[in-house]
Parts: C-alpha cells; sequence; structure tokens
DNA sequence: ATCGTCATATTCGAATTCGAACATGTGAGG
DNA sequence: CCTCACATGTTCGAATTCGAATATGACGAT
C-alpha cells in the first residue's frame, strides 16, 4: 500500500492535468498572438464569429463558455481595434448583433495563419488515433 | 465545396474545445470551493503540496505550468491564511521550501471531500475506456 | 392598461494572472 | 579576488476575467 488515501495515479488528476494543458496552450496562444495584441479571449471571440454570421453577446457567451460581462469586454476591445461592428438586432428587442469587419477578417485570417502547425500539433500528439473521442470528451465537458 | 480554407469539422477546433472544457472546469470548481476562498490556483498549488514533500516556487511553477511571480502571490496569500509555511531551503542558497501546515492539511482534505465526484465524472465522461490516452495527451501537452 | 417576469447589455469593484524589472544568493573563470 | 553568469524570490504595473448590481426592452397575466 502506497497512498490509501489519495488517488496515486491517473484517476485523481484528470481535472489538474486539464488545468495544465489549457496554462500551456494559452501561453502558447498569447505569445504567439501578442504583437497583434489579441488575447485568447479576443481570438476565442474572433473565431466565433468567422464561423457565425451575426451573434448577440450572451449567446456568443454561453457558446464560448464565458461570462456576459466577459464576453461585453472583449467585444469592446475588438469594436474600438476596429475589427468588430455591433448593431442593434433587426428584431428590436435589446440584442446586438457582432459581425467581423474586412479588418476582423483580414486579422483573424492572420491568427489562422500563426496558428497554423498549432491544431496539428495538438491533434497528433493524440495516441493512436483516439482523436475523436478527445473532441467529444472535451464537447462534453464544455456542455456540462 | 463548403468551406475549403476554414477546416471545417473536429480538426480545427480541438484548441477552442481545450479552453471552453477547462474554463467550465474551472467555474464549477471555484463555485464548489467559493465559500473556502479557494481558488483554481490556490487549490492546485495546494494540491501539488500535499503530494510532494517541500517544494521551492520556482519547480513548483514548472510543476503547475505557472508563472513563478503567480506562485509567489499565490503562495503569501496561503501563508496568510496559515494553510502553508516556507522555510529557507537548507542547503542554503536563496530557495524557500513550502510545506502544508496541519491547517493547510484540513483545507485541502476539506476541497477533496468536496471535489469527491469531480474527478469520477470528468472521466466517466470519456468515451469508451479512453480515459488512459486521454490522461496522457493532457501530460503531453503540459510536459511541452 | 399596468405590473411582473425574463433576457440582454452594460458598469463597477475585486481578484487572479502575467510581463518586466529588480534584489539576492551561488558558483565558475579569468 | 573579482566579476560574470545563472537561478530564485519578490515587487510593480497592466490586463483579463468574474460577481454583483443596474438599465433597458419585450412579453404575458391580472
Amino acid at each position: 500500500m502506497i497512498n490509501a488515501d489519495a488517488p496515486g495515479h491517473s484517476d485523481l488528476g484528470i481535472s489538474r492535468l486539464l488545468r495544465r494543458a489549457a496554462a500551456t496552450e494559452r501561453a502558447r496562444l498569447e505569445r504567439a498572438l501578442a504583437d497583434l495584441r489579441i488575447t485568447q479571449g479576443q481570438y476565442a471571440l474572433l473565431d466565433l464569429l468567422g464561423s457565425t454570421d451575426g451573434i448577440n453577446g450572451a449567446d456568443a457567451a454561453r457558446a464560448e463558455c464565458l461570462t456576459p460581462q466577459t464576453i461585453c469586454v472583449i467585444a469592446q476591445n475588438l469594436e474600438r481595434m476596429g475589427a468588430i461592428e455591433r448593431r442593434p438586432h433587426p428584431d428590436g428587442g435589446r440584442a446586438k448583433t457582432m459581425r467581423l469587419t474586412a479588418h476582423g477578417g483580414d486579422l483573424l485570417s492572420e491568427c489562422h495563419a500563426r496558428l497554423e502547425g498549432f491544431e496539428a500539433r495538438l491533434a497528433g500528439r493524440v495516441p493512436g488515433g483516439a482523436a475523436a473521442s478527445v473532441a467529444s470528451w472535451l464537447s462534453s465537458l464544455a456542455r456540462a
């Protein structure tokens, strides 16, 4: 018996491993995008806007697992940089629809170019082609 | 042809998925530990100190993928709470060795109790018993 | 028609975290 | 002996992010 109460090897460690992996990847991403003044949160919103056609802050917050307040601040910063525009939703209501501007599209392309080998390296490290399992696991966590 | 340049399905999304999953788990952990005034970073250091016998700040930073500055602040807060103690390393040098106090041990036990079903739920969501692959993948990212 | 409820957006204050800079201790090499 | 390189610890300023609270608009019930 080595450690009965402190779960020794891999079971009690997934959350720690998850935190460390995310922290490492965040650092890597922010270093790559530092001179563009793009943070991980800003990139997340840019990327989301790149794959949707107009979305409001609350929906963006739910999609990216951030709070509406954080999305609001991120959107303000991106708007000040001229990367996105916000217009009141056509169907009245209080919701504002965010969209990429032309400059925002260029910025997103530049980010994608810099992060080229990023995703490939991430996926390449998955042992034995369990990439689909990993992706589905991460999705499941984000949805919970 | 739907989207030739924007990698469509799952390849270009792992870093986004990773960020969202980590954000969700962090929120869950901090909600569970909020009234103890324990944050994710503080829990990480407590847990590390619980599974090692004395460690200095720089090594702790490397182990947990945080910066030495962050460890320094976290350690100051934990020390003010009486959860850890820091003593100069016996072998001279500038390094200080951090250790859990009795109160720190109790605190860590309480955290573990509250996060009981946490790790199990995380591991349980892995499809088809690929838990080992997932753990090894996360480890690989943190080491890179 | 008015009130209550709900969703969204935003402001304010606090906390964690990081980058840069500085201080301190050790050991190698001229 | 002195200096330079190196590792560690710490302080300072800035940025992101969140929780709480407020404001605004739409809709249903009384």
